[in-house]
DNA sequence: ACTATCACG
DNA sequence: ACGTACGTGATAGTC
C-alpha cells in the first residue's frame, strides 16, 4: 500500500463550515461554529482514511497575485464577516497545538499551494486526498489525486469524491479541460471574469465540441450563434486572462514537502486546553483521560486532613498566614454534616475537613471564631456560606459581608453575560487553568453522593477548587479595582448577598388550602371551555399544542392568519386577539389559555413549593441578568399575576404570619425618572417637578395642545412613547405597540425628541460610547458588554443599539433598589424591629411587618427607598399595607 | 434539548 | 429587502 496524504483547503473548509453550521459561541461570546465545522470534517476524513501525512493550507490575508490581476479588472472580493474573521487565527492555533502542519505563503493562493503539494506527492508515489469546498480543484484530479468536496446537510456531512474519471463522467471533460471550461464561463465567487454571453451551457458545448480554447478560436467561424461568436472575438484577451486566472499552479517553491508532514497525535494537553477554552464539548472525549488528567496537574496541591476541630483550627490559622485570608469551598453531605476544603497563600497545601470527624457545631465554631478574630473568607457563591457560619439574626448586612469575598459575584460583575458561573469556567477563563466541569467528573450525582461513592476523587476536586479560588481572589479583586467596580462589589453586591440570604431564609407564608380551592375553581371553568372548544372544532384535540391548534384554526376553519413562526402558524395571543372579535371560538381558546396558565404555573405550581414551615422559600439569583437585576427561581415570585383581576386573586394566598401585616412599596416610574436624570433633560426634569401626570404632560408637549385638553388616547400614545424610549426606541417597535403605521410612529418619536432634545443627545451619546468601549455603564459603574454592536448583521447591530440605550437605565434602576434593600434591611435591624424584608420585585419591596411596627416600617420603606439615590428627578414611592399581598399592593 | 407561549417588571 | 420593542422564568408540547 502506498502512503496517503490528506491535504485540506483551510480557508475554503472554514468558510463552508461557517455558513453551514448554525451560530455557535462559547460562554465568552466568541464564535466557534466555523472551527467546530472544520474540525468535524477533518476528524471525519482522518478517521476514515488514516493517512500517513496531513497538511492544511491557508491563504495569507494580503491580496494575492491572481486576485490582484482581476481586482484591476473589476471590483474586489467582498469582505469576510467579522464572526468568521475572528475564527481564522484561532483555527490556525488549534491546528498548531494539535501538531498539524499548516502552510501559507504570501503571494500564493491556497489553490496553488495544494496543486503543488498534490502533484509533488503524486510524483513521489503517494495517494492524495484533497479536501476543499471549491470545485476549482477538480482540475488537479488524477488517478492518484482524489478531490473531496464535503457538503453539510441536515442529516450530517456527505462527501463527494472526484478522481479524474469522475470529473470526466460528470462534466464530459478531462480535469485539464475543466480549467478552460471555467475560464470561458467565468466564476464570480472566484473573481474569474470569463467571456461575456458564455454561460455554463455554452461553455460546456464549446469545450465538448472543440476540446480547448485555442481550438475554439481556430474554429471561430464555425460557431453559429452570432452573439457568442462576436463576444469571443472581442474578448480574446479576457479569455486568455481568465485561463491564466483559472489555472492552478503546480510548480511553486515551497518550504514544506509532503514527507515532512507526518500525521501527528492530535490529542495533546495544549490542544485540550484550547478546546476547553473554546468549549468544543463534543470533542472532549477524543482526548483520553490521560491527557485531561495531565493537563490538570498544574493546580495540584498537597491535601492535609483535620482529624478533629482543634486540628482544623490550627491548620486553618496556618493557611491563613499573616494576611488572614483563606479560600473555602463547602459542601453539604448528610443531614447537617458538611465537608470543606481550605486554601491559603501557601499554594502547596490545602486542608480538607469533614464535620463527621470534627463535629458539626465544632467545625462551624472554628470558622466563626476565625472570622471573629479578624480572619477573611473567600467564597465562591457566598450565600450558603452565611448559613454555615451561623451569622446572627440581627447582623447588619455590611457587618456580615465585611470580611467575606465572593468571587462568583466578582466574575459576574466583570462579565454579566454568561448566565451561569461554574467555578471551573471562571478559573479556566481567568487563570487559564484546565479544570473539568463537575458533571464531567461526577455526572448527575449530588456532591453528597459523590463524596460517599468517590471519596478520593471528590477530595481531590474540592482541593483544586479551593486552591484556584484563592488565586481567583488575587486576580479578580485587582480587576474590580482597575475596572472601577470595586465599590459596586463591596458596597452593593456583597452586603446585598446577605440581605438575599435572609430573605430566602424567611420565605413567605402561603396557604396550600387556598391554592387548592383556587385550582379547583379554575378546573371547572377549564372543563367547560374545553368541552365547548372541542364541540365547535368538531373534534377532540390538545388545545395546549400550538401545532394542533394551528391546524384547526388556519387549515380546518380557514381563519386568516398564515404563518409566523419557524415551525408553523403562530397562535400567540396578539394573533388570536385580532380574530377573537369575529370568532367567539378564538375567544374561548384565549380564555382557556388564561385559565390553564393560572392553574398549572400558579395554583398547582406554587403549591409544590410550600415547605413544612408553611412558607415558600424562593431563590434570589444575583448573577443571572445582563443588566444587574435580580431573578427569582424555584419558584419565581417575581411574576405572580397582577394585571388582570382573575390572576391577581392569587395574591390573596400570600399572607403574613400571625400578628403581622404586609407593607408593600414600589417606585413610581423609576426608569423614566432615571432616564430624565441621566440625560439631564430640563424639560422632562421640570415635568416631573410639577408633580402632574407625566404621560399627560408629555402628550400635551409632544402634540402641542393644552394640558387640560389631552384626550385619553393621546395620553396613552405618549405613555407608549415613554416606554419605548426606555426600551431603546424603534419606529417599528412603537408602531407594533400602538397599532399604528411605522411612519406615524416615526413622527411621534421625532416630535418626542424635539420636545425633550437632551434625551436624544443622551441616547446618542450612550450608543456612541458603547460602540467605542464595547459596553454600557450604569450610574454606579455596573457594566453590560454589548458584543452585538460589532456584529456584521444589521439586525443584531440594531439590537445592540437598543440594548446600549436600555442597559444603563434598567441597570441603574437595579442598582438603586439594591441600595434601597440594604438600607431598609439595616434600618429594620438597627432599630430592633421584628419586621422583615421578604420579596423584591424589581421596583417593589414587600415586608412582613409586625402590627405595632406598621407606621415605622412604612416610614423606613419611604425614606430608604427614596433616599437610595440622589438624582435631579426625585424618586417617589407608593407604599401600602394589607392583610395579604392582594390588598397591600 | 428546543420551541412557543405567557406571567411579571 | 431585511424584520424587532428591554429584562426575566415556568410550563407544556415536540423532537
Amino acid at each position: 500500500m502506498s502512503d496517503k496524504l490528506v491535504l485540506i483547503d483551510g480557508h475554503s473548509i472554514l468558510n463552508r463550515a461557517y455558513y453551514g453550521i448554525p451560530d455557535l459561541t462559547n460562554s465568552e461570546g466568541f464564535h466557534t461554529n466555523a472551527i467546530y465545522g472544520f474540525l468535524n470534517i477533518m476528524f471525519m476524513i482522518v478517521d476514515a482514511e488514516k493517512p500517513q501525512y496531513l497538511i492544511v493550507t491557508f491563504d495569507e490575508h494580503a491580496p494575492t497575485f491572481r486576485h490582484e490581476m482581476y481586482a484591476a479588472y473589476k471590483g474586489t472580493r467582498k469582505p469576510m464577516d467579522e464572526e468568521l474573521r475572528q475564527q481564522v487565527p484561532v483555527m490556525r492555533q488549534v491546528l498548531e497545538l494539535m501538531g498539524v502542519k499548516v502552510i501559507s505563503k504570501p503571494g500564493l493562493e491556497a489553490d496553488d499551494l495544494m496543486g503543488t503539494l498534490a502533484k509533488e506527492a503524486e510524483r513521489k508515489g503517494m495517494e492524495v486526498s484533497l479536501v476543499s469546498g471549491d470545485r476549482d480543484l477538480l482540475q488537479i484530479a488524477s488517478d492518484h489525486i482524489k478531490i473531496r468536496i464535503p457538503k453539510t446537510k441536515r442529516t450530517g456531512t456527505e462527501i463527494e469524491d472526484y478522481y479524474a474519471a469522475d470529473v470526466r463522467e460528470k462534466y464530459q471533460l478531462t480535469p485539464l479541460q475543466f480549467i478552460e471550461l471555467k475560464a470561458l464561463m467565468g466564476d464570480t465567487a472566484d473573481n474569474i471574469p470569463g467571456v461575456p454571453k458564455v454561460g455554463e451551457k455554452t461553455a460546456t458545448d464549446l469545450m465538448v465540441t472543440y476540446g480547448s480554447i485555442a481550438s475554439i478560436y481556430e474554429h471561430l467561424e464555425e460557431i453559429k450563434k452570432n452573439a457568442v461568436r462576436e463576444s469571443l472575438r472581442e474578448n480574446k484577451e479576457l479569455a486568455e486572462l481568465s485561463l491564466k486566472l483559472a489555472t492552478i499552479k503546480t510548480d511553486c517553491e515551497l518550504p514544506l514537502h509532503p514527507e515532512d508532514a507526518a500525521l501527528p497525535d492530535f490529542y495533546t494537553p495544549e490542544a485540550y486546553e484550547l478546546f476547553r477554552k473554546l468549549e468544543l464539548k463534543s470533542f472532549y472525549a477524543r482526548f483520553d483521560n490521560k491527557v485531561s488528567a495531565a493537563a490538570e496537574t498544574d493546580i495540584e496541591t498537597e491535601t492535609l486532613f483535620a482529624k478533629d476541630a482543634a486540628g482544623a483550627e490550627i491548620k486553618i490559622n496556618a493557611l491563613a498566614g499573616e494576611s488572614r485570608y483563606i479560600a473555602v469551598r463547602i459542601y453539604s453531605t448528610e443531614g447537617d454534616d458538611f465537608v470543606l476544603s481550605v486554601a491559603g497563600e501557601d499554594k502547596e497545601k490545602t486542608l480538607f475537613a469533614d464535620s463527621k470527624d470534627t463535629g458539626t457545631d465544632a467545625l462551624k465554631s472554628v470558622l466563626k471564631k476565625y472570622m471573629d478574630n479578624g480572619g477573611h473568607i473567600i467564597a465562591y457563591d457566598v450565600k450558603p456560606v452565611y448559613a454555615y457560619l451561623g451569622i446572627d439574626e440581627k447582623t447588619l448586612s455590611k457587618d456580615a459581608s465585611a470580611s467575606l469575598e465572593d468571587m462568583m459575584l466578582a466574575a459576574y460583575l466583570l462579565n454579566p453575560l454568561k448566565g451561569s458561573y461554574p467555578i471551573e469556567e471562571t478559573s479556566n477563563a481567568c487563570l487559564h487553568t484546565v479544570m473539568k466541569g463537575y458533571a464531567e467528573i461526577f455526572g448527575k450525582k449530588t456532591p453528597a453522593e459523590s463524596y460517599a461513592s468517590d471519596k478520593d476523587v471528590f477530595i481531590d476536586r474540592a482541593s483544586k477548587e479551593s486552591a484556584v479560588l484563592f488565586r481567583l481572589y488575587e486576580k479578580l479583586k485587582a480587576e474590580l479595582v482597575s475596572e472601577k467596580m470595586y465599590d459596586l462589589y463591596r458596597d452593593i453586591e456583597m452586603p446585598l448577598s446577605y440581605v438575599l440570604y435572609k430573605m430566602e431564609s424567611e420565605g413567605i407564608k402561603a396557604s396550600a388550602e387556598a391554592l387548592a380551592a383556587y385550582s379547583k375553581e379554575l378546573e371547572s371553568t377549564i372543563d367547560t371551555l374545553e368541552k365547548r372548544i372541542w364541540l365547535e372544532a368538531g373534534q377532540e384535540f390538545n388545545i395546549n399544542s400550538p401545532k394542533q391548534l394551528g391546524v384547526i384554526l388556519f387549515e380546518q376553519m380557514k381563519l386568516p392568519g398564515g404563518k409566523k413562526t419557524k415551525t408553523g402558524y403562530s397562535t400567540a395571543a396578539d394573533v388570536l386577539e385580532k380574530l377573537a372579535a369575529d370568532h367567539p371560538f378564538v375567544n374561548d381558546i384565549l380564555e382557556y389559555r388564561t385559565y390553564t396558565k393560572l392553574k398549572s404555573t400558579y395554583a398547582d405550581g406554587l403549591a409544590q413549593y410550600i415547605r413544612k414551615d408553611g412558607r415558600i422559600h424562593t431563590s434570589f439569583n444575583q448573577t443571572i441578568t445582563a443588566t444587574g437585576r435580580l431573578s427569582s427561581t424555584e419558584p419565581n415570585l417575581q411574576n405572580i399575576p397582577m394585571r388582570y383581576e382573575l390572576g391577581r386573586q392569587i395574591r390573596k394566598v400570600f399572607t403574613p404570619k400571625e400578628g403581622y401585616i404586609f407593607a408593600d412599596a414600589d417606585y413610581s416610574q423609576i426608569e423614566l425618572r432615571i432616564l430624565a436624570s441621566l440625560a439631564g433633560d430640563q424639560g422632562l426634569i421640570e415635568a416631573y417637578r410639577s408633580e402632574e401626570d407625566i404621560h399627560r404632560i408629555t402628550a400635551s408637549k409632544v402634540f402641542n395642545i393644552p394640558f387640560e385638553e389631552v384626550t385619553d388616547l393621546q395620553r396613552r400614545n405618549a405613555k407608549a412613547v415613554n416606554f419605548g424610549i426606555v426600551y431603546g426606541i424603534s419606529s417599528f417597535g412603537l408602531s407594533e405597540g400602538l397599532s399604528i403605521t411605522r411612519k406615524e410612529a416615526a413622527q411621534y418619536i421625532e416630535d418626542y425628541f424635539k420636545t425633550y432634545p437632551a434625551i436624544k443627545e443622551y441616547l446618542d451619546s450612550v450608543k456612541d460610547s458603547a460602540k467605542k468601549i464595547g459596553y454600557s455603564v450604569t450610574a454606579f459603574g455596573r457594566r453590560r458588554p454589548i458584543p452585538e454592536l460589532k456584529a456584521s448583521e444589521f439586525m443584531r447591530r440594531q439590537f445592540g443599539e437598543r440594548v446600549a440605550m436600555n442597559a444603563p437605565i434598567q441597570g441603574t434602576a437595579a442598582d438603586v433598589i439594591k441600595i434601597a434593600m440594604i438600607r431598609v434591611y439595616d434600618r429594620l435591624v438597627k432599630e430592633g424591629l421584628k419586621s422583615r424584608l421578604l420579596l423584591q420585585i424589581h421596583d417593589e419591596l414587600l415586608i412582613e411587618a409586625a402590627e405595632d411596627e406598621k407606621e415605622k416600617v412604612l416610614e423606613i420603606l419611604r425614606e430608604e427607598m427614596q433616599g437610595a439615590a440622589d438624582f435631579p428627578v426625585k424618586l417617589t414611592v407608593d407604599a401600602h399595607t394589607g392583610k395579604d399581598w392582594y390588598e397591600a399592593k
